[in-house]
DNA sequence: ACCACTATCTTGAATGAGTCAAGTTGAGGT
DNA sequence: ACCTCAACTTGACTCATTCAAGATAGTGGT
């Protein structure tokens, strides 16, 4: 887990400026990965007593768009945010609990942007997600299976 | 394009009530791929005049739970719907004007399902978006090369 | 064809994640 | 220390989607 000082030179190194509620977000995404708005908002005031969720928002489309955290929104779920950044990584849904779990690239370091027939697009990014059932859900409830 | 007796006969099948509703909102559904659910409704409204929001949104919840459609929901998009099911197919997304397209599984049947490390998960589906530029945006905008 | 049953539709209000806007504060440079 | 503008606070707002209660209309049986 990064130090202060190491959020604090990501934030530099993003021509960003060092405030507190930047340092309190970029540290609850890398202690909560894939934590949602709310969550982080809760965090952060932990952290730093009052914040607005607006400043929050804000500092997440901040962070995002300087590549520091990712947002993902799997359907069903409201936007979520992780500190892994820059690999090739793609993600896990359990569709009884909504926990999320990190997968590594299933084949290898960014094959994935290799579609059968790209449709005339230019393809930057593929973006994978697993449906099914975390250990934990497939034990307890029933897999319906069949029908 | 399948015809009304098409679509009363799937609705049949998945043991739905025959609805005007329910037949426009499939015919629309297979009229317009990845329509959102304010274009369904204003082209169920041409086709039978008044029909509430309401009655759409509980129409297409049933039809995706019924497999006779399926939804999908890229980040910053709202919900859409398509009527190609059963199939591994996935979908671009053009990032300029959030055109989407279809195209087909990247590497067969259905080895999507392979992840690397499942986290422990029993999967049972793969959903892949690929991210870029349609041709047009692709001709039209910089592509900010670089950086 | 008619009836009963209840799934489905209508109407209207509510929810909640996320955005917009205007004014204040504080980080960073001189 | 002072200035400037990015960043934060406050508070209202949007809009996709859901909830709830009552009216309507498919469907199966007679």
């Amino acid at each position: 887990m990064p130090a202060t000082l190491d959020f604090e030179r990501m934030l530099r190194g993003a021509a960003l400026r060092v405030t507190r509620p930047r340092l309190a977000v970029l540290a609850a995404v890398h202690e909560h990965a894939h934590a949602d708005t709310d969550s982080i908002i809760r965090v952060v005031r932990e952290d730093l007593g009052e914040v607005s969720h607006q400043a929050v928002y804000d500092v997440l489309r901040a962070l995002t768009a300087a590549s520091l955290v990712r947002s993902i929104a799997p359907q069903g779920s409201v936007a979520r945010y992780e500190a892994r950044v820059g690999d090739n990584h793609h993600h896990v849904v359990c569709r009884a609990c909504g926990a999320i779990a990190d997968v590594d690239c299933a084949v290898g370091d960014a094959p994935c942007l290799t579609a059968s027939n790209d449709a005339g697009y230019t393809i930057d990014e593929a973006e994978v997600i697993y449906w099914g059932r975390c250990s934990e859900c497939a034990a307890t409830s029933p897999e319906s299976s069949g029908g």
